[in-house]
DNA sequence: GTGGTCTAGACCACA
DNA sequence: GTGGTCTAGACCACT
């Protein structure tokens, strides 16, 4: 309840950064995988409606980053690296404190139980289906990290991990409410990234009994184990960066 | 569970957008009433962190939606003007349907009860101060507009039930939690304007419960409270708009 | 037909120039004469629709230049000054060449003939009537002026002068016509202004013969004695600037 | 004759309202045909003593008018769209009547005449070279048209025509008259423009016949064949409006 | 190198 | 002291 500042300094935002905004945001969903070629810096102009020198430029800043790696000529492009912890980031380290866990937490408590709850009462048949399978990708992914654990292999649960939870917030049918689950687990992957290293041995207990319970409509109880899970992940985070 | 679009578009956001979002977003929350004068020009200028040549752009949309009137010269400035619900909104009518309208009251239900949940937690002896200040004079508004019904009351309650729901999200602490309930009254803000044009007799009924409940720590009641209030303004709005 | 410049520069104009410019097109025609007293400043404001700042800093030009005195108070105001041909023209001496007094009188001929000519067979018999009693008004001056010369009676026979031909452009009913005939005739105001300092003996000669002409509907000879009387004074004019 | 309005109210002309008037003379002119580019925002800017941005806001209003297209990037550019009678001149129709066609000729009657008879007096050999290349570019334009009607060369004609008027004015060597027969062509373009469509078939009958009484010095008689062919284009016009 | 936009500052007309 | 307009220069995105 603060007085009255009232109104904001609004900041102009230019072209290439929304461009990396866009980009990172497709790269943190996991739609591509370390190793993968990003579309042509053409094509990517096409996509975004940008020109090829706004798409140059985000790339540039990726590339500073760490994320992309550029190689010209024939058979070049935009390689998709690894998240690598070394780094620091390249500048600023996220610097993420238990305080702004716990917010981002609550944050996602309310927004993914709120959607789960909805998804519970409209989800389809093909929902269901394609929950199903990123579930059972997730299990194969965690038996071959127990057997030869790697990186790669984590960075690729994460990101079907994301997955998992968007596609639950997207049976919400709720463009608002999806747009949310969006904005917070994007919020969340940069302080998570540097403290995730380790597959958490929790980390898919209770996907499956979310999606039972989704898949019976019953939105009360998904929307508690939902809850649960959020709380574990929080907690699990929570020792880790203590301990970092 | 869309397969593959994977990026979107990116729109380049002109300076003077972002100022009248800005704009807008200070006038919806009741920050200025009807009659009011914005700060001047050059003020604003100084305020948003952009020239006055911006803020005119701006002041410009805004003055041919209705919403602020322009003079000049010693005491001149820009007035707000009262929602005039005969101009079409001028130019696309917000034509809201129930779906609409049902998305951003689910998102309301989610984001809001989980705000007040935490609210109870964590609200400071001033929070509640505040909030009971803003309650007694809503009661005011109410009774005042029994005796003498006047559009200008209903715009008044308006503008105080924004300030005590966003008053209510500011005790979680959480800044993430309180953008989203920011943004999602300002999307609601429009839709609503164009419905609402009579207390509704329900308004306050359950303000002081859920003000009670917070006061009490008792985030579960606070958190069921909000919810029968969220859906009681729901289904009010729905009908309006059903016989509209 | 020069080769290529295309485009000329522009030139902003400030009110208060375009103040200037109307109420010296005012003077010059006569429409107030010396003694007289403008309307107020609040009045003028009013007629030319800008704000009585402006009107103030029209005004002050005029007073620098000798053609009007300010009086402040009750009973003040703006009084007509006579043309006082020892004030230098307050700045720059208007300098008027033969060259310039031809071209001046070319374009008079051009157009003036051209607009007798259709006013030969456009007047109303009130048109007709009112130039007559102009006519009469010069005859009485110029009596007068024979008996007891004086600079008063010089001016008033110019304005009278102005008004006739004037009065005989609009009987054309050609608005384009007219405007350039004032355009023409306002031109000419100040360099014969700065030379004229007697009447011509010839200066009334063929007023009444074109008048005749016109209202008999014989434009060829109305035009023809247009011609003749521009012609003349353009002589006139010429050997007392070769002479000053 | 009117009794005593006296005062016109003044009006202030915004610098980008005299850059769109000072551009589009010179688009009437023909100084620029259909597809050509006029020089860039910068060079404008300079030329016409402006800001870029005073140039923008004028090229809005002519781009708006689709007189102008614009384009960016490396080649893009202001170009010069070919008069499009589809479009309803954007907003009003210019709505020419009988009686205005009328006026608008008694004028070029009066001062085309007018000009031209000083044109003969005064014009070089330089101004009858380049006046007859001019009436050779014209026949040209006009076999080519009969072989091959089009649009762009009826325009491609109407602008030579209107440089051969005001070649043949500039010969008269009379600024004023000059400005007044530029004035009165500007004037009669738009509508003029609005209602020819074909090549009159007697468009250039009379042209060399006048520049031969230039070339003569006989300005009597190029003062006669001027006064011939503006009447038979305007009877010409008068005859088409008559009938759209 | 084009147009598109914003900025900072100035001057003006207005009340 | 308000808004209205123009200016000069900068930076950006586009092609």
């Amino acid at each position: 309840m603060t007085p009255s500042p009232h109104l904001e300094p609004v900041r102009q935002i230019a072209a290439h950064e929304l461009v990396v905004d866009e980009l990172r945001r497709s790269l943190d969903q996991g739609q591509f995988r370390p190793g993968d070629r990003l579309p042509s810096e053409r094509e990517l102009a096409d996509i975004l409606h940008v020109s090829r020198t706004t798409v140059r430029s985000a790339v540039a800043v990726l590339e500073a980053e760490h994320r992309l790696s550029v190689r010209r000529g024939r058979g070049g492009g935009f390689t998709v690296l690894a998240p690598a912890h070394d780094h620091p980031a390249s500048e600023q380290q996220a610097e993420v404190g238990l305080r702004d866990l716990r917010d981002l937490f609550d944050l996602r408590l309310v927004v993914e139980t709120g959607a789960v709850q909805l998804a519970a009462a409209r989800r389809t048949t093909d929902d269901l289906t394609d929950l199903a399978n990123l579930l059972g990708r997730m299990q194969q992914v965690i038996r071959e990290e127990r057997r030869r654990p790697s990186t790669a292999l984590v960075y690729e649960f994460q990101a079907l991990d994301n997955r998992f939870h968007l596609g639950l917030a997207r049976c919400s049918r709720n463009a608002h409410l999806i747009a949310q689950v969006e904005a917070v687990r994007g919020a969340m992957w940069g302080p998570v990234g540097s403290v995730f290293r380790d597959l958490e041995p929790n980390a898919n207990d209770l996907h499956s009994d979310i999606l039972a319970a989704v898949r019976g409509g019953d939105g009360e109880n998904a929307s508690a184990l939902m809850a649960e899970h959020i709380d574990s992940t929080h907690r699990t985070l929570a020792s880790w960066l203590a301990n970092s």
